[in-house]
RNA sequence: CGGGGCGUAGCGCAGCCUGGUAGCGCAUCUGCUUUGGGAGCAGAGGGUCGCUGGUUCAAAUCCAGUCGCCCCGACCA
């Protein structure tokens, strides 16, 4: 491509609305071009790109035996309310009705469609393994799009769908899977990384993310500093120092009131009566069950965060915190000065990390007063212990006792054991070898084309611009010609830019007539492997300059080394 | 959904407080000169100041509403 005729408006300026490298880059580089909130065009240079991951995910999906597939994006609402996720999504679903008044939406994901194409044409198991995938846009009105295509309304993703008769071949096909993750990203050259995750609203029995750490990114991580232990925070467990307990001076007594005037925090209370936060008893009261109207109390010690993912796996349902005015009418208290002791009849969680606990403090269920000298399960009831808290950097590894630490990252996949939740509420059902019918075992597996390469620009830039990783370059070589004007200059020039598109290379050919400095900085933005630069110098000194764009070094070589060079760099 | 900020030329911004001819830099177009890190000179084009309404002799500027965008939080395959 003639740089001065493509259609590649490099930018000088960062736009104000981009905050975080990889979206100010992919903008000055003249990839993407914002049209709403989350709503991006690609431009030829960052199109370019996308192929370059589309190509190597197609591949490797090839290479698992999944075969490739394109559904509809528009989809009649009915289908998304046999599983009861049209709720679910709710506003993140993009919703619209057709000139004739039907209930239509923008697909968020594809797992019902799967499942109604499953339900028509695959009926014996003998018609299983498959696995399908699409490379299509997904559309989601996210509340608040942010960090320009990360986050985006509307975004390519490649999904795929594994369908099988047992849990042995999901298992099978799950492992596929994760296997040829790691061969894509591998070859896109990201620093990933694996961790356990949450299944959310997707449901399911296990899932793992893939995780590119970068201090933009908007999900957190405990990683071991010694072990692969890795994990999402929403799951991620850890161990912790043993909490010190003071012998209770009277060690078969009552807990005592203290007063504590308009202390309800827990760091208003520890601060008062000078007592360590992790010796607090936590209290929360959350609402869950089908209407939302049960009451559940969860105790967690003082100085720990309440996980609400782990929440929502032990109470296998929707939930949300109990209004003030719900706390009043049943504590009759403040919320702020509630407690397990003395409390009304409700279920109890709590963390293990109270087991055993003695002499501690938590609220009074009186307004302005806490209780001190409380022993665990001697002065309240726990109806379940659980893994409520969320993990904090520093703690122990539950794997090798070394230490963790907590960081941000882009999640560029995702692979999910679903098992039979759409296929049994969408009748998806296959004859086994005894003639039984039995629901599909599914699962379900996403990667992120965009997240892809706003994670390599994102984790490989510098003050001039992108950094391509080779695979997902837009082009191979910067040929820059200075003085185009000259016409040995411009002959030479002409002649190489066709010799090195014969050998197969891609080559961005800056033939502008501009000055030197416009060419370089524009390809120091552009940030393709390599820049080869004719020149009266070069010419003068036997050949044409080299600059890898990664080492910024540049020496003159020979024109007939050029090919050899450009190989051996490409590694 | 809560909090904050911003909408003025393609991009980056000033002007608004204190109402009175809409500006600057970059980019664009023409001509000449220039070619190793975002060139020089001369000339030119480009704006319903987000939108609607109000106040006023007069509104980019003041008031109200509305739409859009960004950030923090909440939320989130």
């Amino acid at each position: 491509m003639r740089f001065s005729k493509a259609f590649l408006p490099t930018l000088k300026e960062t736009p104000s609305d981009a905050v975080i490298p990889s979206h100010a880059l992919m903008t000055r580089a003249g990839m993407v071009r914002q049209l709403a909130a989350g709503v991006y065009s690609e431009l030829p240079f960052g199109w370019r790109a996308m192929q370059k991951a589309i190509a190597i995910v197609r591949q490797e999906m090839n290479a698992i035996g999944a075969q490739e597939l394109f559904l509809p994006v528009l989809n009649p609402l009915e289908v998304w309310e046999e599983t009861g996720r049209a709720r679910d999504f709710g506003d993140e679903m993009f919703r619209l009705k057709d000139r004739k008044g039907r209930a239509m939406c923008l697909a968020p994901t594809h797992e019902e469609i799967i499942c109604d194409l499953a339900r028509s044409f695959v009926r014996s198991y003998r018609d299983l393994p498959q696995m399908w995938y699409q490379i299509q846009t997904k559309m989601r009105d996210e509340p608040r799009p942010r960090s320009g295509i990360l986050r985006a309304r509307q975004f390519i993703m490649k999904d795929s769908y594994s369908l099988d008769a047992d849990q042995d071949g999901l298992n099978k096909r799950y492992d596929l899977h994760a296997l040829a993750y790691r061969r894509i990203f591998d070859r896109c050259e990201l620093k990933y990384f694996e961790v356990g995750a949450s299944s959310g609203l997707m449901g399911g029995t296990g899932s793992q993310e893939f995780m590119v750490e970068s201090p933009h990114g908007e999900d957190r991580v405990a990683l071991c500093n010694a072990c692969t232990y890795a994990a999402n925070l929403e799951v991620a467990e850890s161990r912790t120092a043993s909490i010190h307990d003071p012998e209770n001076p009277d060690p078969s007594g009552q807990p005592e009131e203290v007063s504590t005037p308009d202390k309800r925090t827990i760091e208003e209370v520890s601060g008062f009566l000078n007592i360590a936060p992790e010796r607090l008893i936590k209290t929360l009261v959350f609402m869950t069950g089908p209407e939302q109207s049960a009451p559940v109390m969860i105790l967690v010690a003082g100085d720990d965060e309440i996980n609400e993912s782990k929440l929502l796996a032990v109470l296998g349902g929707a939930f949300r915190p109990a209004h003030p005015e719900e706390i009043k009418s049943s504590f009759g208290v403040e919320v702020g000065f509630l407690g397990p002791v003395n409390a009304p009849k409700m279920r109890v969680i709590a963390d293990p990390r109270l087991q055993g606990g003695r002499n501690r403090i938590t609220g009074a269920n009186k307004n302005h007063y806490h209780i001190t000298g409380v022993d665990v399960e001697r002065h309240f009831h726990v109806d379940q212990w659980a893994d409520l808290r969320t993990a904090k950097e520093g703690e122990i590894c539950i794997q090798c006792g070394s230490v963790l630490r907590v960081a941000n990252a882009i999640e560029i996949g995702h692979i999910f054991k679903l098992g039979t939740k759409y296929s049994s509420a969408m009748g998806a059902n296959v004859l086994d070898a005894e003639g039984r019918e039995h629901p599909i075992v599914m699962g379900s597996y996403g990667i992120g084309i965009g997240r892809i390469v706003a994670c390599a620009i994102e984790s490989s830039h510098d003050a001039s611009g992108i950094i391509w990783p080779a695979p997902l370059a837009p082009y191979d070589v910067m040929l820059i010609a200075l003085n185009v004007r000259e016409p040995e200059i411009a002959r030479q020039a002409e002649a190489l830019y066709a010799d090195l598109q014969g050998k197969g290379f891609e080559v961005l050919f800056d033939d502008r007539e501009v000055s030197p400095g416009v060419k370089f900085n524009d390809a120091d933005l552009l940030g393709l492997p390599w820049q080869v630069v004719i020149s009266p110098k070069s010419l003068a000194k036997g050949g044409v300059e080299i600059k890898q764009r990664a080492i910024g070094q540049r020496s003159v070589i020979p024109m007939t080394d050029l090919e050899n060079t450009l190989r051996g760099l490409r590694g």
